[in-house]
DNA sequence: TTTTTTATATATCATATTGATATATCAGAT
DNA sequence: ATCTGATATATCAATATGATATATAAAAAA
């Protein structure tokens, strides 16, 4: 019951469309730790607007018409009842350091520079976001809200610098040992080249 | 097309079954940046050994039957145009940051801080483990692998700064601005106020 | 001014994925 | 001898994604 909580954690800063709700988690600050899609989204909202966690405003028919929910009372409390749970450990699906685990020993190490320049790129990107905050349009965030984005910056901080570091230690051959604990190298360099010949 | 990427990338370190694939994708460190359910892994394995990317070795009937899939050549020339793609960026779901995200004004602090001492002691534990890989009967990664370790290490250490730093300045009531441009603080206290007493 | 493009807005659906559960076997503990 | 827990595969309902369809308002271009 993961995306309805988050629905009901947008609406709480105040009424929200689908497509509201929508962009908040494509805003690129949410989607540092949060995302979902409109094929969840609608059905969600229906769903919550039955079990009455939130209910749609009148559509005041100025400019663009669009379905604004806001939170009830029950809505509230489910939505507190939710931030005192434990929160669970995070997900993350990141490409990169997939690829990086099954990166093989004669395999060209100038595609992954490549790849950590094209990370480097996004991050500082994201960085730049997240610091430059207020001038984004963000109407409003809470204190506690502050802390996160405080952590997400210190995230991508870390990141960025783990990264000009990393492509030194690529650059000037200095890689640091495998962990080989029973002789698997020259084994599995031999496995592969066997199977690549034939 | 990730799934079966991440599962041809398990393989190229030597035969597995489905149940080892798994157990790879639960191994703290892996679960760091990858996974996937059963229900996922047993037919990408059908429908990779179909398409030629992989084979089924003859089961030795030596202790417990379990079927051990090898990459074929077609496999390592897939895995490595894959390795060659830029990887997309990550894909974070972290519920902590969602709830500080809407953590509001008079909500009870000291819930907050017994979620960052949870996180805490599971970031710690994470830590523990990548920082004693060797000891963990991981029988072989390879030098690019090892940077990925060293990134994994400095977020989470990183990580753990963030936490103390932040238990303090909760602790000693010496929290950060709320982003308001708005003046929308007071008023969603009162809407919300308003809601409860409904 | 008219046309085109882009952003807003909701909805739907095939496909992909999860999470749970069922089933069975083997190894080690009681 | 029996029980428990780890190994191993498989399946499936429920959930979620990603893509697409449709329509309108606003903005840009012609």
């Amino acid at each position: 019951m993961s995306i309805e909580h988050s629905i009901l954690a947008v609406l709480s800063f105040g009424p929200s469309s689908g497509y509201d709700i929508k962009s908040e988690f494509e805003h690129e600050a949410s989607g540092l730790f949060w995302g979902a899609s409109y094929g969840s989204i609608y059905p969600k909202l229906k769903k919550l607007e039955e079990t009455g966690y939130i209910f749609a405003l009148e559509e005041e028919d100025e400019g663009r018409k669009k379905k604004l929910y806001e939170l009830t009372k029950k809505g509230w409390l489910e939505l507190e009842q939710w931030l005192g749970e434990t929160p669970s450990y995070p997900i993350i699906k990141d490409e990169l350091f997939m690829k990086m685990g099954s990166w093989h020993r004669d395999m060209d190490l100038k595609i992954l520079v490549n790849h950590l320049l094209e990370r480097k790129k996004q991050s500082e990107h994201l960085l730049r976001f997240v610091t430059e905050w207020p001038k984004n349009g963000v109407s409003y965030i809470d204190q506690v809200g502050m802390l996160a984005i405080q952590y997400a910056k210190m995230r991508l901080e870390t990141e960025l610098l783990w990264i000009d570091r990393t492509i030194e230690m690529i650059q000037s051959g200095d890689l640091p040992k495998a962990q080989d604990t029973r002789g698997n190298a020259e084994k599995m360099i031999t496995r592969r080249r066997k199977t690549l010949q034939e």
